[in-house]
DNA sequence: AGCACGCCGACT
DNA sequence: GTCGGCGTGCTC
């Protein structure tokens, strides 16, 4: 018999299925990790396939060395779900399959998931004299007592030992697996829907994909928690990911309380072994409903009755580096092959997503009223270019600053958002123009006053900070656009007095740096807390009665046909916190074009105008979810290199495109926006076409370049970003 | 990916 | 003369 396997490297050149031999005495499952001669090599490789022929030259095929363990870790699902990826994303099956396991399981040291154990039995008798190898195990466990099955059989071989197990003279014994006891669920307390909620829930029924569409404040989670529950009823298993920054503290204790030891979590606060015991409960099928971020949707759960995917419209659920994929699509996998319920939940789905609601593909479900039948918070615009001719220019508007005026008189508190952590964006010479910039990469360097350095935001080194211009030698340096850091310095200086905090990449990266941070706000009154993207979700503080947007446009000119969606969708979410209890919240969000019609839809809280006006636009110009855009990133260390090799692709997609002249919106190459990161020289080949043929174009123009060019191409469809 | 085989510069 | 640089090519 002969495995088709695939060797477990993340590299083009070992893309394939590979041919071995499967020993006699071996019982090899499609699914299993096994160890295989490569080359001069052992390697450890997947079996993905059993045949009793073999395709490849058989005077070249080696035999299975060993197998690490006697089942399948890849699940049947898991390995569909492979294949799929590979062809509809174009990922290497390697890497595909290492998405699968927990890192701890991975490569050099390889981690088995049960270990088995070898001891001589009580009474054993001789092998023949000519069973050498045997003898050699006899003697070894006659001295050691016991050792493991995968140790002892990569020292004397496989057969030997599998020879003696099956005489009954070595016994096999599993090691106990430590799994987590089961405690009682909490009582069921009755849980009072709303209305709405209760709709909702008795709704979502189906085998098929769900958006539910709720306000912020109208109880998705008890909605979420309902349909879990009424899944495990049925024996079956849940899926539920969120967002990795709303995984706080609060949710997970929450998901704990109601599902006792049934939740597995997974999230990036856990160690390496908590995760691997974690994916070792959902494996043996110990937990029965999975709460993680993006790459939880690939638990090897069986069974799944449901998968949630809530805040749905994040960008964290599409993978941004290398093996790149979107959760949807995986979800959507996994759903026709349990043939089971998707739901997809937002106050602000993504354009993509509405638009499918709004063609039947999903059905869409909607609660547009708060739990507590509070109104949204008012929103107020403020114009700031009008602040600047009345000759405030400051960073607070007048308005903002009369609000937080009043809310510290009532000692409530206040959130601050500005999406730009550090100081300022750049240091500038007024003198010569001087701009300080990262040597690895090409961007301009983000002042940080606190450590008083410069630092460089894509690969974190960093520099002295400037206060003589080194290029002409003057003094008069200019700051760029406000970070975090400025804003809770001026916020001291206006309200020496008030507590004020800040919640950002720098200061969350300690071990429970969220928590401590929240803590210590929640008690703040007076209290102003000033953060980035991680404060404009989840946190629910009753006396928050005003939101703070700083600079409301920074999302909405980044040169990206996403923008002005993700510009909607911040200023909701974060209006969002204002007002959670029985008080009627306020937003100041500041602006240097008022008349955006971003804004007008915003403040309404109109997300259907809003989808409308975006889709129609889209639709008009050519962009998805009307067209696909394809961005193939070239990367290297030699500028001449990449550049040459992006070229040559260019040339040979330039023929698809004559091929398929229609369907082509754009195509061009060119130098990507950021030119270097970590000293890697970046360049783009970019293209947009129709959608009736984007499949087939795509295969060809992911065919032709993988041929092409032997330099690592980085693949990405309508991508987030195109730095 | 990693390792082997293979063809040209500065060392005992 | 040889040790060793890393350029291409192969691994079932």
């Amino acid at each position: 018999m002969f495995a088709k396997i695939i060797i477990d490297q993340d590299a083009k050149a070992l893309d394939k299925v590979f041919e071995y031999e499967i020993p006699d005495d071996f019982h090899v499952e499609v699914g299993m990790r096994v160890i295989v001669p490569f080359g001069s090599r052992r390697l450890q490789g997947f079996v993905v396939g059993i045949s009793d022929k073999c395709e490849f030259d058989s005077s070249k095929i080696k035999p299975i060395q060993n197998i690490v363990e006697n089942f399948a870790v890849i699940k049947k699902e898991m390995l569909d779900l492979m294949f799929y990826m590979a062809d509809k994303m174009h990922l290497k099956l390697a890497s595909c399959l290492r998405l699968f396991l927990p890192s701890e399981m991975r490569t050099d040291k390889i981690k088995e998931l049960v270990v088995n154990v070898c001891s001589l039995s009580e009474s054993y008798s001789l092998p023949s004299s000519r069973a050498k190898k045997q003898m050699q195990i006899i003697e070894y466990l006659k001295d050691k007592k016991s050792e493991k099955f995968s140790e002892l059989s990569s020292i004397f071989g496989y057969a030997p030992l599998s020879a003696l197990v099956k005489n009954g003279t070595v016994i096999v014994e599993q090691e106990q697996i430590n799994r987590t006891p089961d405690f009682d669920k909490l009582p069921k307390v009755d849980r009072k829907l709303t209305s709405l909620q209760q709709r909702a829930v008795d709704t979502i029924i189906d085998n098929k994909t769900y958006l539910l569409h709720g306000v912020t404040g109208s109880g998705k989670t008890e909605v979420y928690m309902q349909l879990i529950e009424r899944v495990l009823e049925k024996g079956k298993t849940a899926i539920m990911l969120v967002p990795e920054i709303s995984l706080t503290p609060q949710v997970l204790a929450n998901f704990k309380s109601r599902f006792g030891s049934q939740v597995a979590l997974i999230h990036s606060g856990l160690s390496a072994g908590e995760r691997f015991d974690e994916w070792r409960r959902i494996f043996f099928g110990d937990a029965r409903v999975v709460v993680g971020a993006r790459s939880a949707i690939f638990s090897p759960i069986e069974n799944v009755g449901i998968i949630i995917i809530d805040e749905e419209h994040e960008q964290s659920y599409v993978s941004e580096s290398n093996p790149r994929y979107d959760t949807h699509d995986i979800a959507e996998f996994r759903r026709k092959y349990n043939d089971c319920t998707l739901v997809l939940g937002s106050a602000t789905p993504s354009i993509d997503s509405f638009s499918k609601a709004i063609d039947g593909e999903y059905e869409l479900v909607e609660m547009p009223v708060r739990v507590n039948g509070m109104e949204m918070p008012k929103i107020v615009v403020v114009d700031m270019l009008m602040e600047m001719r009345q000759g405030n220019n400051k960073i607070f508007s007048i308005p903002l600053i009369y609000e937080l005026k009043n809310i510290i008189e009532q000692k409530k508190q206040a959130m601050i958002f500005i999406n730009r952590r550090g100081f300022s964006s750049f240091q500038r010479c007024r003198q010569c123009g001087y701009v300080a910039k990262c040597s690895d990469c090409d961007v301009s360097l983000v002042y940080h006053h606190y450590e008083n350095k410069l630092k460089c935001h894509y690969c974190g080194k960093r520099y002295r900070a400037l206060d003589v211009c080194p290029s002409c030698g003057s003094t008069d340096i200019k700051q760029g656009a406000v970070g975090t850091e400025r804003v809770v310095e001026e916020l001291k200086s206006l309200f020496p007095d008030v507590k004020i905090l800040r919640m950002d990449n720098d200061t969350t990266s300690k071990k429970n740096g969220h928590r401590t941070i929240l803590n210590e706000f929640k008690d703040a009154k007076p209290g102003i807390l000033v953060g980035t993207q991680m404060i404009a979700k989840g946190h629910d503080f009753e006396d928050v009665l005003l939101v703070g947007i700083i600079d409301a446009d920074q999302s909405l000119y980044q040169s990206d046909y996403r923008s002005i969606e993700r510009t909607f969708q911040l200023i909701t979410q974060v209006s969002g916190r204002a007002g959670r209890s029985a008080k009627q919240g306020r937003v100041i969000l500041q602006t240097y074009s008022p008349r955006h019609y971003v804004y007008k839809f915003a403040i309404n809280y109109d997300y259907k105008g809003f989808f409308k006006k975006e889709s129609n636009l889209r639709k008009v110009t050519n962009f998805p979810p009307y067209a696909r855009i394809l961005r193939i990133l070239f990367t290297h260390e030699d500028e001449k290199i990449v550049a040459q090799d992006c070229k040559d692709c260019y040339n040979e997609v330039k023929k698809i495109r004559d091929e398929y002249a229609n369907e082509f919106v754009y195509l061009d190459v060119m130098k990507a926006p950021l030119n270097k990161i970590k000293n890697k020289f970046r360049y783009q080949i970019l293209m947009r076409f129709k959608l009736p043929y984007a499949d087939e174009i795509e295969k060809k123009v992911f065919n032709c370049v993988n041929e092409k060019c032997k330099s690592s191409v980085f693949f990405e469809t309508n991508p987030n970003n195109l730095s």
